[in-house]
DNA sequence: AAATATTGTGTATTATTTACACATTTAATA
DNA sequence: TATTAAATGTGTAAATAATACACAATATTT
């Protein structure tokens, strides 16, 4: 939001090398001239364990970096999609593929990686950690809580924190909490995880209400077991009719 | 948010090119191998004239594009960071650096550029028309409705599109808009703006009491001039107050 | 002086959010 | 099998926020 005024301003008028008109050529050219920035993407991947939300990290084994924990990231190959290349990392780390997977940010100081100049597109992805007790454990691929985290490698940290309260805002627009839980889950699973990600104690009676007043959870007639207490029922979030139901562009204006 | 599965998924043991353990070599191992890959950052600039939201945008003189309509962008210098990048692209053709300018998202579909593989960073930037009477018309530099536009070079449509609906949802939430308007606005002016970029009309009394009770427009005491009726007064928005003021995680749930 | 066009203002209604307490149900324990 | 422990399930009153709505005041133009 603050302005910047770079040195290198190219002239208006004679800066033939604008994307709108750019050529293979004018590319190669001003690759050979000016270097060669590399694309990775990086991927943020939450989990919930625990009452708690957790990030999954490797050790990076950059001398560096003197093995400081790192996200799980790869360079973009030259024919797949962004997206694609997220997919593919997930898939790589974790074995999964039906997860919840959404870009967040580009990060691009010019320092932020000491080898060469490398962009990096930061994707969030959440998984369920029951559904997948790690098995690959590569670079000794670990789940980390959020909140009490050592330094990591690169500008990692950075990244995490953006990815971390992007969630905290999407989780409240969007429905992408539920591929945290279990299919079937029970409202105080539902509530822990509200509350841990977004650090807050909310009103057991209250949230109730506001989640079956939205009308999409589904009660399956199910009920907890293996609680040391009265079992609460179980519910499953439907997709479906959260598809269907018409978006408002409008939510009031406020800040 | 859907899944997919990648045909060329990396074997999780093996694959040592993971980012995190980059170095040098892999890196241009890997553009060797695969290919390089253009950055690029295309900047969305939209500015208010006559009640209407307008985007700024150039011919393109890519053969294939037939001089359709293209974004401002160009290719990523090696040693400017990617905001960088947008500010320099901004100044160079509207002469301007004092403007509001955010990082949208990065697009990176395999065939977006004809010529070579170039992954797009957009930027969103707000600009107050009347501070800027264009004076640079490079490739036919221009104004058009945003409502009412043709088909676009590249995938321009697109990151247009996209870029529109951050704006709609982003302008609610944060006081952004002001940059389109004068330092010194109407109430009138002020709800002319968000009527059209939400497209929706709005009550004059309620829209006035929201604004108030926000606490953040400031009377300076002068009165609208030039206007063929009762003048309205004008305020300026208070920039100071709104940084001091807390900023809520919580917004409540809602979706 | 009259006509025009827009500003500036308040209240009643409805909807939403918040605060708050007790009986019920299951498992564990005595 | 009765008791305890621990969490579930439920409703209402109060406060706050959002909405619908009308008329007098002011500057300009004719």
């Amino acid at each position: 939001m603050s302005p910047k005024t770079p040195s290198d301003q190219a002239s208006a008028t004679t800066d033939n090398a604008l994307a709108s008109q750019t050529n293979i050529k004018t590319i190669l050219k001003q690759l050979e001239s000016d270097g060669i920035i590399g694309i990775s993407v990086d991927c943020v991947i939450f989990g919930f364990d625990d009452n708690e939300l957790k990030v999954l990290l490797i050790k990076s084994d950059l001398e560096k970096f003197d093995n400081k924990w790192s996200l799980l990231g790869d360079l973009v190959h030259n024919h797949e999609d962004l997206d694609q290349a997220a997919y593919r990392i997930l898939k790589a780390r974790t074995g999964m593929d039906d997860v919840y997977l959404e870009q967040v940010k580009a990060f691009g100081q010019v320092g932020r990686h000491p080898a060469a100049r490398v962009v990096t597109i930061a994707y969030c992805s959440l998984i369920n950690i029951e559904h997948h007790k790690l098995k690959i454990l590569d670079n000794e691929l670990h789940w980390h809580r959020v909140t009490t985290l050592s330094e990591m490698a690169f500008d990692h940290r950075m990244i995490l924190n953006v990815c971390y309260e992007w969630l905290q805002k999407r989780i409240q627009e969007h429905p992408l909490g539920f591929s945290l839980l279990p299919k079937q889950f029970s409202l105080r699973e539902l509530q822990n995880l509200y509350e841990a990600i977004l650090d807050v104690k909310l009103d057991r009676r209250n949230f109730r209400k506001k989640f079956f007043s939205m009308g999409l959870l589904e009660d399956t007639g199910e009920l907890e077991s293996d609680v040391p207490h009265r079992p609460g029922k179980l519910y499953k979030f439907n997709y479906d009719k959260y598809q269907k139901k018409e978006r408002k562009k409008w939510f009031g204006i406020d800040f």
